[in-house]
DNA sequence: TTGGTTGTCGCAAATCCATGCAACAACGGT
DNA sequence: ACCGTTGTTGCATGGATTTGCGACAACCAA
């Protein structure tokens, strides 16, 4: 199976119907590389579905979010979404000034998660969390 | 001086007027002991000022944050701003589900942050992320 | 104090995302 | 293959935040 058809199964086994809307969307953003815009997947699934709406792309991002199927990255103002790849976790780095992202290994927040888990017994949302601050090119200049 | 104030001094100095409705905004976040949403910034600032704009409260408060001065709290799908304390500084985890907000020692990020300024030259936002997650009450049962 | 420069405001409109609801359709059972 | 249950959709609407623009006002200089 190449990616999302697990991620097919396990939906169905626990009720959520696989509808052409939410298959299209998910095959969307499976086909991307990188993150992709709402507005984006909505645009390619159109050419497929031209009666789908804008809500139901959102709503299907969120759900295959809370299932964690796909990550979301907030880049700027707007959510970007991608296919979640367990052998190759990473968290994003976005710049507030150039908008730009470099991407992070999980390791990096491995032992803060824990620490707050242990200590708090709070569960961060690892998958789902986007670093802000200043790229490299665009610290202020001292 | 009573917390704000240098912070005014510094706008002026950096070229920014300091207009009634931005210090209304100022002295009620100051005012107020924890986060307050914008929404609620609104209102009270009309009490003042019954023509300020919700536009102008938003663009104060950006303002505000991008020199430091107010920090941001996202709960929920709301903003909700708190005026910066360098002396007891602190971040927020808020549960995705319950919107319960507990706050952190920045200690608990210090390492990960130092590390992402020397092998990235990146420069993390500390003072505004907010770290999203389940709180102990929320846990999935197990 | 007055005047000019230019940053800021109020207003309206736009953007992005979420939600209520009735019609619709997926899927398990027959 | 058909039916009924109930999760989903499209549509319209709403909420939160941002932005364009002309009028206005803060502040510096004279």
């Amino acid at each position: 199976m190449s990616g999302h058809e697990s991620a097919v199964a396990r939906m169905r086994s626990e009720g959520y119907r696989m509808t052409p809307q939410r298959l299209s969307v998910l095959d969307i953003v499976a086909g991307r590389p990188g993150h992709i815009g709402a507005d984006e997947v909505w645009n390619l699934a159109k050419e497929q579905h031209p009666y789908v709406d804008l809500a139901t792309i959102y709503r299907t991002l969120q759900l295959l979010k809370r299932l964690g199927v796909v990550t979301e990255v907030v880049i700027g103002n707007k959510l970007h979404f991608e296919l979640a790849d367990h052998h190759n976790r990473h968290n994003h780095m976005v710049c507030s000034e150039c908008d730009s992202v470099q991407t992070l290994s999980p390791a990096y927040l491995a032992e803060f998660s824990q620490r707050l888990h242990q200590e708090f017994g709070f569960t961060p949302d690892l998958d789902n969390i986007t670093i802000g601050g200043l790229c490299s090119i665009c610290q202020p200049q001292g």
